[in-house]
DNA sequence: TGACTAATAGTCATCCCGACTATAAATGCG
DNA sequence: CGCATTTATAGTCGGGATGACTATTAGTCA
């Protein structure tokens, strides 16, 4: 056992510690992921996902929100989600040296600031359908955020993270067709949500929407509910891998 | 930002790994934790969760099976369930230096191995109920790793990590019970266990086993499945919180 | 004005689940 | 020996949630 009982401050490797973001987004009826081109080796030219070192004074939460912050620009962390995914230590993970890396996903709502708040390698958005082999492990960062946001849209009421402050059912429910990969019977996804009590409620001034065709559907903003009882279970593919 | 780029080896701060455990077990009907007493400053005397440093070349998974094996003795993986839980790095956690730590969740059946494999402080199992505060954020740890076990349980099949290779429909039902702190219905468990293909499998050899009075039961083992649809919920408190 | 589109309302059968009652098979005490 | 006790297993019943549909309303666009 190495034990943490009376280490001296040199009993042990010390280890690079560093955050990295899946930020997503959903933007044009797709999802989204905002990733950097990496400059130079190793992987240079590859997309990865944005991320730092943890300063030494702050925690991984904390460099998690000032990256995010650098990254996209957003200053209000309101409304926003960040959620710790995983921690990666594989060893050879970085060619270059030992990093450990706690892996955050967050969920932005569509228009999200244009990101690059000033920094070095520009942030772009890209289709997470669409996206390349990714520096280091990132694409199984991105594939353990991606499968955790949509076990969590079953039985949290997160999809309203992805929403602007006011939105429409249907916004809504694109949210979860959209991350599931699968469409959703419209009249029952509606009864499904009115009857979850603080999942969301309806903007008081008989107010409306309408951007392109059809009628006009009400608002709706989040309701103080975080969790969701009974669950809302994705359509059953039987015997859905865990 | 503090970008990984290009990085040179010492533009950083470096930070000890460690991983800490929570090894969760039934005995004797109530969940019990494995404890370590610290012999030393800071916290001296207070009960801990064992763990250690991760070593230079390996992952916090196989840095988690070696402290795993050394404080229980276990050697045989097979039928163990150990998960990532988060990772704790708030700058003063550990007052004697920057210290990240990975913790860890882990199921055994009920009598686990006596413990203790010949390491330094003798590791004990301790009523989860009962536990005064402990070192560091281990009870923050801990609170979570019940969480964690508390909420897969409704939607994996998790609970047979706690049941030795075969067992009854009561032992089961007693998993939940005693995880959930909640008592159950058992003919309806029991009719949603078994309409749950994969869950269980009943040994054929019509086994039975009777340790005290009644009718004797008939014996299963684990079956293939890992997640279990529709999920069995626990009695709902209304708006639990997530 | 008349397609077309999208939101909302409502129906209906099925399945799941909580609450219960009933029966079977063992132990152990008087 | 017989009966109370204990635990496992079987089955019933009503309500609620859900999937699959149909119908109606209220807009836009050509």
């Amino acid at each position: 056992m190495t034990s943490p009982e009376g280490y001296d401050k040199y009993a042990f490797e010390p280890f690079a510690v560093t955050v990295d973001l899946a930020v997503l987004t959903l933007r044009a009826g797709t999802l989204q992921v905002l990733l950097v081109e990496r400059g130079q080796e190793p992987y240079a030219g590859r997309w990865a996902l944005p991320g730092g070192f943890v300063l030494p004074d702050e925690s991984a939460e904390e460099a998690a929100w000032r990256e995010l912050a650098e990254e996209t620009g957003v200053t209000d962390a309101s409304g926003l989600h960040l959620e710790q995914l995983r921690t990666y230590s594989e060893p050879g993970r970085d060619p270059r040296m030992r990093v450990v890396t706690v892996a955050f996903a967050a969920l932005l709502p569509d228009p999200p600031v244009p990101h690059g708040g000033g920094d070095a390698a520009q942030a772009q958005w890209l289709r997470f359908d669409a996206i390349g082999p990714l520096a280091f492990d990132h694409d199984r960062i991105l594939a353990d955020a991606h499968e955790r946001v949509g076990a969590k849209l079953e039985y949290t009421c997160l999809a309203t993270a992805f929403c602007p402050p006011e939105f429409t059912l249907g916004e809504l429910q694109q949210v979860y067709e959209t991350v599931w990969g699968t469409p959703l019977d419209r009249p029952n996804f509606r009864r499904k949500v009115l009857a979850t009590p603080g999942f969301v409620e309806q903007v008081p001034g008989a107010a409306r929407l309408t951007g392109g065709r059809g009628k006009p559907a009400a608002l709706y903003r989040a309701g103080g509910a975080t969790a969701l009882h009974p669950p809302l279970l994705r359509p059953t593919t039987e015997g859905r891998p865990r």
